[in-house]
DNA sequence: TCTGGGGTCCTAGGACCC
DNA sequence: TCTGGGGTCCTAGGACCC
């Protein structure tokens, strides 16, 4: 039996913490660029803003503009501490967790009594210890869990959407099967986790509206027309567990740092900074897991929605001599490929740096090194780490990232930005008497 | 003018092997 | 007239998630 924890609106609730004055009004959280809506207050949600609506064109719409949506770019760093509070309590509901995304995690509840008034306890205790709101969710499998939690947030959101017992916390685990069949029958099969837009598509043109129309459908027929994905998720609707519980995160298989720049780039030396910022922070990643790479990818391309510009795309894998996580073997194999797929004369939009090819750094084949006897650079590379958190993001860089007389034209516009108000000193917010 | 970033898993098809 | 069977590995693309 699982519960899911989910924060409400996330970043938007993490903003309003600090700034109360948000509570209340349509707020927005921007991609990075300040490009699209990421996430959104319940009120912006009642103003028909879209997941991932441009930002550029809400400012266009005069009824947006005269209903007063504010928008804020987005604080990682801020949303990333506020995550693991929230997260830090959530783990007290049961023995076992599972962080899922920066706002939800799974908990296992097998055994713990009195689980309902339990979930409510820590649900009043995340919002009264963070100033997160959140619903729980509780199901017999991890998918019931995730439907338990949307149930929570509708009923809290939009009374009579489901019975008013289950806002903010729904527990369909101790529901007898009709009740659950009603819960079921009340939720459109996109809400689904797991059904995403076009197998919702397909399901509904078999006329299967509800999340019981699809728990319903034979697990094997789901097998022979669908696939294997799509039967796990008919059976964890059946209440059969068929996804695993992780509560021990599984180490990547790829790690990227991509990004839009903040304006076309079209420039070679523009691109080698920004590509060797981006294997740096991948590098960074990467030695976090305490992993290697053996192949690195670096990609351009320009804007897809700029239809009148001449359109290019390309992207090249680099293998490595032995693997690695060494900034500047990294970085060096990444410029190479930029070298290799770069073409004057157009307007860039976006570049990134994928390790590839990912292995535990413990498990190194044995190898005579005649090249380089005797360096180190696991030693160097953790003395990097260590003063980069210790003084800040970039205290110690490679030179080709851009030095302060660089223009470093491609780095990213944040013009609403919010104060780091948990994770800088000089960003501490101040209480006014 | 202005449209995010970071992942995972599965499947089909081709190349290749004996 | 008549042209096997079984298997692995890799890659690209699709679908999904937040």
């Amino acid at each position: 039996m699982y519960a899911l924890v989910d924060g409400n609106n996330f970043y938007v609730s993490c903003e309003r913490v600090f700034r109360p004055a948000l509570q209340g009004r349509p707020v927005i959280v921007l991609s990075n660029n300040d490009g699209c809506a990421i996430s959104r207050s319940n009120e912006a949600k009642e103003l028909g803003i879209a997941m991932g609506a441009p930002w550029f064109q809400i400012q266009q719409d005069p009824s947006l503009r005269d209903a007063g949506i504010l928008a804020l770019s987005a604080n990682f760093c801020l949303y990333g501490d506020m995550s693991n509070r929230m997260m830090s309590i959530a783990a007290g509901l049961g023995p076992e967790q599972e962080i899922y995304s920066i706002d939800e995690s799974f908990v296992g509840v097998a055994g713990v009594r009195d689980l309902t008034r339990r979930a409510r306890t820590v649900r009043d205790r995340i919002l009264q210890w963070t100033g997160l709101p959140c619903g729980i969710g509780i199901g017999a499998t991890k998918t019931l869990a995730k439907l338990a939690n949307h149930v929570a947030k509708s009923a809290d959101r939009r009374p009579g959407s489901y019975p008013a017992e289950f806002a903010r916390v729904a527990n369909l685990a101790e529901l007898p099967a009709s009740d659950l069949d009603a819960v079921l029958a009340a939720t459109k099969l996109g809400e689904v986790w797991g059904i995403g837009r076009r197998i919702g598509a397909q399901l509904q043109a078999e006329g299967l509206h509800s999340a019981l129309d699809v728990a319903r459908l034979d697990a094997a027929m789901v097998r022979r027309r669908w696939s294997v994905v799509l039967e796990r998720t008919v059976r964890e609707l059946q209440g059969q567990p068929c996804i695993a519980f992780e509560d021990v995160a599984p180490a990547k298989k790829e790690i990227a740092c991509t990004r839009s720049f903040g304006r076309p780039i079209t420039a070679l030396h523009d691109l080698v900074e920004a590509v060797s910022e981006f294997a740096a922070r991948a590098a960074e990643k990467l030695r976090r897991q305490a992993s290697n790479a053996g192949q690195v990818l670096v990609f351009v391309h320009t804007s897809p929605f700029r239809r009148q510009d001449r359109q290019y795309s390309k992207s090249i894998t680099v293998p490595l001599r032995r693997p690695t996580a060494d900034t500047a073997l990294l970085t060096a194999s990444a410029v190479r490929g930029l070298h290799a797929i770069y073409q004057p004369g157009y307007k860039l939009a976006k570049a990134g740096v994928m390790l590839l090819d990912l292995q535990d750094a413990q498990v190194e084949q044995g190898e005579l090194d005649l090249d380089d006897p005797g360096a180190d650079r696991g030693r160097l590379m953790a003395a990097v780490d260590a003063i980069n958190v210790r003084h800040g993001r970039g205290a110690v860089k490679l030179a080709s990232v851009g030095t302060a007389g660089s223009a470093r034209r491609w780095t990213m516009r944040q013009d609403l930005r919010t104060p780091d108000y948990t994770t800088r000193w000089s960003d501490l917010p101040q209480a006014r008497a």
